[in-house]
RNA sequence: GUCCCCAUCGUCUAGAGGCCUAGGACACCAGGUUUUCAUCCUGGUAACACGAGUUCGAAUCUCGUUGGGGACGCCA
């Protein structure tokens, strides 16, 4: 028998990175043992579901690479079957109709628990218990005649052929009714793992007022989807050794439900950007120039006309100092510009500086009449200024930066001055200083 | 309220009776490298919730306490 896992989600709104867990969870579970990961859009809830959130599931699911094996099942689909299914507990004595408290809305029914306490092996918690006292029986097809949750899930569960359910800690005492109900239906009963939930400081379960907390917030940002899975498949799971950034197949082939957490763990953000950083490290020069000029355009940076040769230079100066897109364009605006801004703090501290003008301009003045603009020839130029007037390099490399980016900091000064080229940094030298 | 689950540095975690004067990573602090910021290197602060028991020996086993979380829908 194949094993076979599935991710259920209900496409009710954005997915949460919870659910992403699930999946990655999931995934992961399937391609270390060469089964089949399904996927099933749990959208029977008419008031809720919404195309757009389909939608959202599959580009999440495309965006973190989350393959799937054959179509997506739709839930709305198979409502029939369900019928049939409740039909069948109804033949077989499993389920019965009643009036729950009168309604009147007509007779809905319920499912009849064996009146036992019931028992199941967790894959991660470990044994599972349950006293027939806390077991009552439960609505599978309401009054209006619409199949529940329960039974919707477990038949379809067994339809596709699902051996092992991965979810979320919420449906420990769910579990109960649907082994149950596989029982009833005569169906072999899968195989569970419950994954704790990812929580805030608070303990409370994590949501959007915790930060980014849907999978479209996290690509909106600029993060790597990489190290989006990576980070959240080390959350709750380790490989029982050091490694923590690790690629696809080296999860793939580490990962067991047996090394999954038992208790819930807290989203720590800065853990997770440095494990973007680290993707970022990690990406190939192609790749990287590429993302790097798409993330220029989408800032609207890019004048029409620049130079790929350019272009190159100024991504290979920001490479080795990136940490996230947004940071890195947002430190890229001057190479583009002359209408670059200037951080009030920097201007105080550098430009406002006694006698900072003066050596500016005789700095300008050494700038002119050099026979060479490159980095080295900049370099010796500056460092034989402060020689000669006596004070340490850094009083004019500091204004220096300040006047010809605007920033306190960035990358190595001479080669960006390379890069810049000197009729801009001439002029810019020569501009008066800004309030 | 009832039922269930959980409990190691601030955070993610290693640890399945002696290898633990508890290891790693992020964050933080200090020093070094660097023209700056970042990176990088070195070092440091920091945890077994508490109490009984079992044992020659307990972070590891048992019980209790406390704390936290989850589930208790004709939602999914």
């Amino acid at each position: 028998m194949t094993l076979r896992t599935r991710f259920a989600p209900s496409p009710t709104g954005q997915v949460h990175i919870g659910n992403l867990r699930a999946a990655i969870f999931n995934w992961l579970f399937t391609r270390h043992a060469g089964g089949e990961f399904l996927l099933r859009i749990e959208d029977t809830d008419r008031e809720r579901s919404t195309p757009e959130a389909v939608q959202a599931v599959l580009n999440a699911m495309q965006w973190l690479g989350l393959t799937t094996d054959g179509e997506a099942l739709y839930q709305s689909t198979r409502r029939e079957a369900h019928l049939a299914a409740a039909e069948t507990l109804l033949q077989s004595g499993h389920a019965y109709k009643l009036d729950k408290g009168g309604t009147g809305k007509g007779e809905a029914v319920l499912f009849k628990m064996p009146g036992t306490d019931m028992a199941f092996r967790d894959l991660i918690k470990g044994d599972l218990h349950k006293a027939a006292a806390d077991l009552p029986d439960f609505v599978i097809v309401r009054s209006d005649g619409n199949p529940v949750f329960h039974l919707a899930n477990v038949v379809d569960d067994i339809h596709m052929g699902i051996t092992h359910v991965i979810r979320g800690d919420d449906h420990v005492e769910n579990t109960y009714r649907h082994v149950a109900l596989y029982q009833a239906l005569g169906a072999p009963v899968p195989r569970f793992a419950h994954l704790p939930m990812i929580v805030n400081a608070q303990g409370k379960p994590y949501s959007k007022r915790d930060g980014a907390a849907y999978v479209g917030d996290f690509r909106d940002k600029g993060y790597e989807p990489d190290a989006l899975f990576n980070y959240l498949a080390l959350l709750g799971w380790n490989p029982g050794d050091d490694r923590e950034v690790m690629p696809r197949e080296e999860l793939v082939a580490a990962f067991s439900l047996d090394r999954v957490q038992s208790k819930a763990a807290q989203f720590d953000f800065r853990k997770f950007e440095w494990m973007n950083a680290e993707y970022l490290k990690r990406l190939p020069p192609d790749s990287y120039r590429a993302r790097f000029r798409r993330e220029l355009e989408e800032s609207k940076l890019l004048p029409a006309d620049i130079s790929e040769n350019y272009l190159d230079s100024v991504s290979s100066l920001l490479r080795e100092r990136i940490k996230s897109w947004p940071e890195t364009t947002l430190q890229a605006g001057y190479f583009f510009t002359e209408h670059y801004s200037f951080d009030p703090d920097a201007v105080r501290k550098r430009l406002k500086k006694e006698g900072a003008p003066e050596l500016l301009a005789a700095l300008r003045e050494a700038f002119s009449a050099l026979p060479n603009f490159d980095a080295a020839s900049t370099e010796t130029a500056l460092r034989a200024l402060a020689e000669t007037r006596g004070v340490n390099a850094s009083e004019l490399i500091h204004p220096l930066r300040v006047i010809v980016t605007g920033q306190p900091g960035g990358p190595s000064l001479f080669h960006l001055l390379e890069v810049i080229g000197r009729e801009r940094v001439l002029a810019r030298m020569a501009r008066p200083i800004p309030a």
